[in-house]
DNA sequence: GGGCCCGCAGGG
DNA sequence: CCCTGCGGGCCC
């Protein structure tokens, strides 16, 4: 992130995940590092020779001289040069270990050199002794290379392995050099040291397991049964060859597993994972680009717009990795204009307003997924009388999703809900039946939310939503009545306090849902701006009691349902609170201002909100969620679960609420959704068939939430009972996916 | 107490 | 992408 900038203008949003890195001081040009530190440093996985190459790094020079090392060793046999110290001789076939994987790999000496360092001289070096002399063997990897000339010590060179073991020379407790596969044991691999921890022979069976030595940084693999048995090489020690030349000559060679498991290595397939990603050719490697994040090769000529040389960068994303780049700030760089940003108003205002403050601009902190955004009838888990300060909350129970919309409904499908709050005069409301308004017929210029009425309303949009919720053909000129006013689709209603002015059925405070009503007849009318308006009868239709009636008023009390706050709301109220009354006593001395009268009112006002809020009242048992018998038998059926049901039913006592802790134990790790076609793990968790198919098909075949191995042929069997059951507690949930 | 006008979410 | 909108904080 540049300084004065913010999240937002990287067009980070509220819940978005992301990672932040302090950014390193950028360190002097010339700083000289340890190589094989960087080596152990370097994240990258594949293959060999990521100890730094030196033909990467500077001069023509090295590279000539690979090419002449190359040739000769296919050809014939070099002289080998002894530079007079160290265990080996310049062109001297040798194993050489890669730094990153631990593996060894065959290898030719191409030069020696010796270094004297003194302590402190480089970092890292908390020797306190006096100078030290370290022998560096320059090698050149037989099959790669492209790696160059790779400088290592002597611990990481030894001489070519030559003598293969037999059968009943192996004894555990010996270290050896083996082939072995980390990503698949069956397969063949890489050759790496390993200690033999156990023999075991029958008339049919021979097999030995081993601790497999991963590389530098002293990691093992136990207890890992070595395939190739009759490949088992002992470990050379240096000095120990006898008779000279012995070690020019080029061995046979071990064999390694297969580079790309797509193609197995086969020459003559087109293969789009070992050559060209696009094309799948391998003819001209240096007209293809390698991606920095997949690792693709690309021929310049095959991507489009195809390119005509090299580019000169030294990072290259292919098609598929590269982020749009007019989007991508790189570090150090001036944040671009963001286009977001350019759009909004606030863009073109010379206000000095701050909008992030107060729940006026917030956006949601967390979305209704248990029903589908058009869907009709309650929402599980939000009885009748539930009740929320900010309409933002409202949208996040999924009873009214829209933020400042008063009808939430799609023209060609029907409305889904709507709130009531006063927003238009003309409105009647005796509870059980009340008028509504439909939108539009104002002149929003300005980037108003709401305006007078200026013009005729049409009936489209949410005002034909609405209409289509009557049990009667649509007409969009004179309206229409039902002709079974309860056969009409669901509207869920809150009312707003907001609406107090002219409803006493208004809550005091907040926005409380109400229950389903239907709409028993639409008309087009004259309203008091004079402006055609479109206008809704709705008629109360629910089991549920009212809020304001006796029934409904015992329910909410049983239920416990009290005003819900916004996470940390009341507390930052508390704080301002606070701060302001600080302030107060500071300006008490001082001259006393206007605005302090409206600030006490205010402060006041929550700390009235804010106590009874707190906890349920006392002594009122709550009344418990009643699961059906058929229900409790499907939770009984779901065995594998029984844990998690467990400790779902301790919430039962908590009414309604219930149903959010089933949410909450049976949300899907990966999709953060309540499980869908279940998939209940040997390993005792819950994820959607579908998510989990998702990790199998990238080669991921553990559990998503403890990386049990799951088994590459997972039958992956819905649990059925509880799919059935969620579909009980969540009707229709499954219908957005 | 009333007016201004913002970001957000949803539909089209 | 653009249009719509019965919120809501802050300033006057």
């Amino acid at each position: 992130m540049e300084d004065s900038h913010t999240i937002f203008d990287y067009n980070v949003g509220l819940n978005d995940i992301v990672q932040l890195l302090v950014r390193q001081a950028t360190p002097p040009a010339a700083v000289l590092k340890r190589k094989d530190k960087e080596a152990e440093l370097s994240d990258s996985d594949s293959g060999c020779g990521s100890a730094q190459s030196e033909s990467d790094k500077s001069s023509t020079h090295s590279e000539t001289e690979v090419q002449a090392a190359g040739t000769s060793a296919q050809t014939d046999t070099p002289d080998l040069v002894d530079p007079g110290f160290g265990f080996y001789k310049i062109n001297e076939f040798v194993d050489a270990r890669d730094l990153n994987m631990g593996a060894w790999f065959e290898a030719q000496i191409v030069n020696i050199t010796k270094t004297t360092k003194t302590p402190g001289e480089e970092e890292g070096s908390d020797s306190k002794l006096g100078e030290e002399e370290v022998i560096h063997y320059h090698v050149k990897y037989e099959d790669y290379p492209e790696n160059g000339v790779v400088p290592l010590q002597s611990k990481d060179v030894r001489p070519r392995a030559r003598t293969v073991y037999q059968w009943h020379q192996l004894e555990a407790g010996m270290v050896v050099m083996v082939n072995f596969n980390p990503d698949e044991p069956k397969e063949r691999g890489y050759w790496y040291d390993a200690q033999i921890q156990k023999k075991r022979e029958t008339r049919t069976v021979h097999e030995i397991y081993a601790k497999i030595l991963l590389g530098v940084a002293g990691d093992s693999l136990n207890d890992c049964r070595i395939m190739f048995l009759t490949e088992i090489y002992k470990i050379e020690e240096p000095g120990a060859l006898d008779g000279s030349g012995a070690g020019s000559d080029s061995p046979l060679k071990r064999s390694n597993g297969p580079e790309c498991k797509h193609c197995k290595d086969d020459l003559k397939k087109n293969c789009r994972w070992c050559n060209c990603h696009v094309c799948g050719v391998k003819q001209d490697p240096d007209k293809q680009l390698l991606c920095d994040e997949c690792d693709m090769a690309f021929h310049i000529y095959c991507l489009n717009p195809r390119l005509t040389s090299l580019p000169d960068d030294d990072d290259w994303y292919c098609p598929e990795c590269r982020n749009d780049a007019s989007e991508v700030v790189l570090a150090g760089e001036k944040l671009k204009d963001s286009k977001k940003k350019s759009k909004m108003a606030s863009a073109s205002s010379t206000s000095q307003r701050d909008w992030g403050k107060g729940m006026a601009c917030v956006g949601r902190s967390k979305q209704c997924t248990i029903v589908p955004s058009n869907h009709y009838g309650p929402v599980p888990g939000v009885p009748v009388g539930s009740i929320w300060k900010f309409r933002v909350q409202v949208s996040e129970s999924g009873c009214h999703r829209p933020h400042v919309a008063g009808i939430h409904g799609r023209s060609n499908d029907g409305a889904y809900s709507l709130v009531l709050a006063g927003g238009y005069e003309d409105d009647q409301d005796d509870g059980n039946e009340f008028t509504y308004t439909g939108s539009g017929g104002r002149d929003l210029s300005g980037n108003k939310r709401t305006a007078e009425q200026s013009c005729d309303q049409k009936l489209t949009n949410m005002n034909r939503a609405l209409a289509l919720n009557c049990n009667a053909s649509v007409n969009e000129k004179d309206g229409a009545t039902a002709k079974d006013w309860k056969a009409g689709k669901p509207v869920r209603v809150v009312r707003s306090s907001k609406g107090r002015k002219h409803s006493k059925f208004s809550p005091e405070d907040g926005n409380r849902y109400d229950g389903i009503y239907k709409v028993v007849k639409y008309w087009p009318e004259k309203g008091k701006s004079g402006f055609l308006v479109w206008r809704y009868l709705l008629k109360r239709n629910d089991d549920e009691p009212a809020p304001w009636t006796r029934d409904g008023k015992e329910r909410i009390k049983k239920l416990g349902l009290t005003m819900q706050y916004p996470e940390g709301y009341l507390e930052a109220q508390a704080a301002k609170e606070k701060e302001n009354k600080e302030k107060e006593n500071e300006e008490v001395t001082e001259t006393p201002t206007k605005g302090k009268r409206k600030r006490k009112s205010l402060s006041n006002e929550a700390e009235e909100k804010s106590s009874p809020a707190k906890g349920t009242p006392k002594k009122m048992k709550l009344e418990a969620y009643k699961l059906t018998k058929e229900q409790k038998a499907w939770i009984k059926d779901d065995e594998p679960n029984r844990k998690v049901w467990d400790e779902a039913m301790e919430s039962l006592a908590l009414g309604p609420k219930f149903l959010n802790k089933v949410e909450e134990v049976f949300l899907c790790i990966c999709c953060q959704e309540v499980v869908f076609q279940p998939i209940t793990t040997e390993c005792q968790h819950n994820v959607c068939r579908e998510c989990l198919q998702r990790s199998f098909k990238a080669e991921v075949y553990s559990c998503p939430a403890c990386r049990h191995d799951l088994g590459k042929n997972n039958p992956m069997s819905v649990n059925k009972p509880l799919q059935a059951i969620l579909n009980q507690f969540f009707p229709g949930y499954s219908s957005g996916r």
